[in-house]
RNA sequence: GGCCUGGUAGUUCAGUUGGUUAGAACGCUAGCCUGUCACGCUAGAGGUCAGGGGUUCGAGCCCCCUUCAGGUCGCCA
């Protein structure tokens, strides 16, 4: 039978604050039991809370009420203990624990709340499959090491505020019901009662509401933001994530940058101790791309693609030559020493991961013995080969992969074996390594659709340099654009504006739309845009994300409370589920079954 | 939507070439124990081998389907 608390039951401390300065005094603490370990005459009890643990101990000076209580007393009961806080004997100190030296001697035990065995035990050691552990997620979060994870997200949304409104800006609430957007993710769709057949969106980013913020003279806005995208889960990727989102009036590119180091600086300050060396160094888009294969590259570690395409443009090996002729390009990576590691069968491995990301096949040179074993030697001219090791630097205990085929292919493939195999020799040093990403092209061409499509968003600025290629040649224009990468991951994304009506007309107009297309998708936001606008820009970044890498963590999951899964419902309560009939009613939908093909 | 991995006691796992009664550790229950802290010792309970179908004299193991979970590609302006 559970007891109650009563007016005199007053927590003192959480369990974990207490120390060999409260020797003596009486103290009331209430947490958990983490443990309860009967000597016989002599019983201890661990109790939980968010700070720690604390021993209780009963034994022959414990009126006997008491002691027989605690001999009862199971795991994750939830107690309330008073009792004399006092020093442990000799020998009796546990070095491992930060309450190690003390104990409380109870003199009043209540018991709030008796617990049935829980489905697995609640201990950080305890390997759970995710799936129990999700479908009892509350259970899951009294883990010490989650309970951290979630109290650390709470001191990072903390500094954020502490930062931005330092520096004047505002947090101004977005609507979560919205019009859907046109373009970019699948929208979350919440059905109008009042409107049967249409819809309200569930926002994939403030985008557009904070832009007319700056048109309304907010001057600088901040939200931690709710967000929202209909796509399939990644372990960095959830369907509903927090953005911290951002944006600022009367600056250019660099004064928002500026603005984030500064914050990315404070927050790893702050919540980690960690120095961050400003200012942040800063890539291109392009510089990126060739050098490591990717717009988010982790740069940790070298291992950079280096260009052989001037080398095998006439060999003998048609693959080579051919890809060069046909505008694009042979490009390789070095995984220095080795040799022992990528045996002939990993490196099969990563010609079907490689295949798999769209390359035809992977070229390699493994340099062991006295002369390198190479899948295209065979076709190589006298001094050829000697010619790409000495450029690429592959020396005896070495491994070069080469790939050969377009830029959009060659790079981002060589891309990922980088990260792959640079996983697998574990040569990724830990740390912090932050980097700017500019100068995004604005266009990107869709084979699908033979159009140019935004590759940011249709609403980003163009480099001014780049203005005179808009109509004669797109590919060229570059974007005022810029991406935070921090350990290659995405961590933020953000742009300067258009302000101008006219280059707004041009973009959209380039981008293939009329101007009923205009009108229609996004007809009040360039109406706004008539009536006078700061130059602005801003940028979201991803709460959660920053969240798990300063947590160490390898998933989302292990920094949101109550997490979705890959299928995007929720274990523990099982959303989504069918809805009422009745509410179908109301709502004006007839629920029909899609079949599979 | 594609590909890969996994599902055996409450939990984490082992389970040989397909062969008698499916094991271990932890947890749980009971007893003993006055300095434990992953307490110790003794005993015990606990199994739809994810579900369905097939091959076989015989299936946890082989085959097919379904389902759940994880990773990943597509997707994520």
């Amino acid at each position: 039978m559970a007891e109650f608390l009563n007016k005199t039951d007053k927590r003192t401390d959480y369990c974990g604050n207490f120390t060999a300065a409260d020797i003596g005094k009486h103290i009331c603490v209430m947490g958990w039991v983490q443990r309860q370990r009967d000597l016989g005459g002599l019983i201890f009890i661990d109790l939980r809370d968010r700070s720690g643990v604390i021993q209780l101990a009963f034994d022959d000076k414990t009126e006997k009420t008491i002691f027989d209580k605690a001999f009862a007393i199971r795991s994750e009961y939830v107690l309330c203990a008073k009792g004399e806080v006092r020093a442990r004997g000799e020998g009796a100190v546990n070095k491992n624990l930060p309450t190690g030296e003390i104990e409380v001697a109870v003199d009043e035990l209540k018991i709030l709340s008796a617990a049935q065995t829980t489905p697995f035990e609640i201990n950080d050691n305890a390997k759970v499959r995710d799936e129990l552990a999700l479908k009892y997620r509350y259970l899951d979060l009294r883990r010490p090491a989650l309970q951290n994870n979630i109290m650390m997200r709470h001191n990072i949304a903390k500094v954020t505020r502490d930062y931005f409104y330092e520096n004047n800006f505002l947090e101004i609430e977005t609507p979560m019901m919205i019009k859907a957007t046109p373009e970019g993710a699948r929208d979350y769709l919440v059905p109008s009662r009042i409107h049967n057949g249409s819809f309200y969106a569930l926002p994939q980013s403030p985008q557009i509401y904070k832009q007319l913020l700056m048109l309304s003279g907010f001057d600088r806005y901040i939200q931690l933001a709710r967000c929202f995208r209909d796509e399939d889960l990644r372990a960095d990727r959830q369907p509903e994530f927090t953005q911290i989102d951002l944006e600022m009036s009367f600056v250019d590119q660099d004064d928002i940058m500026e603005m984030i180091e500064g914050y990315a600086a404070r927050l790893f300050k702050d919540i980690l101790g960690a120095e961050i060396k400003l200012p942040l160094p800063r890539l291109t888009f392009k510089e990126a791309m060739e050098r490591y294969g990717s717009d988010k590259p982790d740069t940790r570690f070298g291992m950079e693609i280096v260009n052989i395409s001037d080398l095998v443009v006439n060999s003998g090996f048609g693959v080579f030559s051919g890809a060069v002729q046909d505008g694009g390009s042979v490009r390789a990576i070095v995984a220095k020493g080795a040799a022992s590691t990528l045996t002939r069968k990993e490196i099969d491995k990563l010609t079907e991961h490689a295949r798999g990301i769209g390359a035809k096949g992977l070229a390699y040179i493994r340099f062991v013995d006295e002369t390198p074993a190479c899948s295209f030697a065979k076709f190589m001219a006298e001094g050829e080969l000697e010619a790409i090791m000495d450029r690429i630097d592959c020396r005896r205990g070495d491994v070069a992969l080469i790939v050969a085929d377009k830029d959009r292919v060659t790079l981002p493939v060589l891309g990922a074996l980088r990260l792959l195999v640079g996983r697998q020799l574990d040569i990724i040093p830990e740390g912090y390594n932050f980097l700017w990403i500019t100068e995004f092209p604005f266009f990107e061409w869709d084979e699908e659709s033979g159009t140019w499509l935004a590759m940011h968003h249709p609403f980003t600025m163009p480099l001014e340099e780049c203005l005179e290629y808009i109509d004669t040649d797109p590919g060229k224009v570059r974007a005022k654009a810029y991406d935070l990468v921090l350990n290659g991951v995405e961590i933020s994304s953000g742009s300067i504006r258009i302000t101008d009506f006219e280059l707004q007309q041009r973009m959209f107009r380039r981008l293939g739309l009329d101007d009923a297309d205009i009108e229609r998708k996004f007809g009040f936001l360039v109406d706004a845009y008539r009536y006078g606008a700061p130059p602005h820009g801003g940028a979201a970044l991803g709460l959660d994300r920053l969240a798990m890498i300063m947590c160490g963590a390898d998933s989302l999951r292990d920094v949101v409370a109550f997490p979705k899964v890959q299928n995007a419902s929720e274990l523990m309560s099982g959303c989504p589920a069918p809805a009422d009939p009745k509410a179908l009613a109301e709502l004006g939908i007839k629920v029909v079954e899609i079949e599979k093909e």
